[in-house]
DNA sequence: TATCATCCGATATTTAATATCAATCACTCG
DNA sequence: CGAGTGATTGATATTAAATATCGGATGATA
């Protein structure tokens, strides 16, 4: 039900409303259309300055809460990882994502043995798990490509040890 | 490694301070000592407030420049999900979290078995994966013991259909 | 078309987090 | 122990993300 193509997924959202009496407005058809057309975790902001040109006079604060009732409703689901704004997701079903170290980028990824952990046994302390959801850390294609770059999570932090010195010490200034 | 008693953790703080040269601060020692001896990943600003009375003028900014630092040199790690501000974590081996979806609350799980994950076949995206994280959202015990408060994730959206009013329709007012 | 609840855009506000900078502080080496 | 040096700190300002408020506009229904 994630995973169906744009349209049918739009046609699902105006059943939706229709059942539940929620005015079906342009914003909200073109925040949704925005976001099941793309693959790549958009976050409220992108999703702004990309629905502008159809929609000149869409509001910043609409786009939130257009967002948010989507989520609301069950058409999308929010996704977030330290170092990002939250990011919006049309697939609802259970998945899992790529997030890159590097340049935050969020993909897909879905295997089959991945629905198949085994849920811990918490009953002992009386937590009801739903659901979970994996994340799977490293690098992208795109950023392993770009080595040269100094990798943000590998910098080393600190100065060398005395005798280390890579340059002159007593610079003028 | 990040089960290590407090005392253990700040004496391995105080080794890796000295070897890369990094001032020992009052601030850096109180925010470890804090964070380390909690076992709910409090927030920057959690930690704050719990700091301040021990070190009275400590400033926001410090707080966030600390945690930041004990970030990058691997004392601590950071977690985050929807809704909540970043969280910070003592422990930094692999291990996974149940989330409360009603309290926001985030509780260590460890299980051999979660450790034995199949990682998905990626190689041909060319994604290089280091490691992975699973959240298992839920209900937490206190959480389920209040039962009678409804639940954010499952309050109905819009109005009910005609025909199903619950109370009259025409209000005073 | 008329009615009405809901939504929209504009604006202000809250909250989280980062940037700047002078004064202070921790460490090292005499 | 005391001076020298560079990183850290607290105060302040600023950015960015997200939410609250409110009058006017709009979609749904009859
Ligand atoms: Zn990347
Ligand atoms: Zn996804
Ligand atoms: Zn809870
Ligand atoms: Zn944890």
């Amino acid at each position: 039900m994630g995973t169906d193509p744009p349209d049918s997924r739009i046609a699902c959202f105006e059943r939706l409303c229709r059942q539940r009496r929620l005015p079906l407005t342009p914003q909200r058809r073109a925040v949704l259309r925005f976001v099941v057309e793309r693959e790549d975790h958009p976050t409220a902001d992108q999703v702004c300055e990309a629905v502008r040109p159809q929609l000149p006079g869409i509001s910043r604060a609409s786009v939130y809460r257009v967002l948010d009732m989507l989520v609301r409703i069950g058409m999308l689901t929010k996704v977030c990882h330290p170092g990002s704004a939250v990011r919006f997701d049309p697939r609802v079903g259970r998945h899992h994502h790529l997030v890159c170290l590097q340049c935050e980028r969020i993909i897909d990824v879905e295997d089959p043995r991945l629905n198949r952990v085994p849920l811990p046994d918490v009953r002992g302390r009386g937590f009801q798990i739903n659901d979970y959801h994996i994340h799977f850390r490293g690098i992208c294609a795109a950023c392993l490509g770009k080595k040269n770059t100094r990798a943000r999570t590998t910098r080393p932090v600190g100065r060398p040890r005395a005798g280390h010195r890579t340059g002159p010490t007593n610079r003028s200034r």
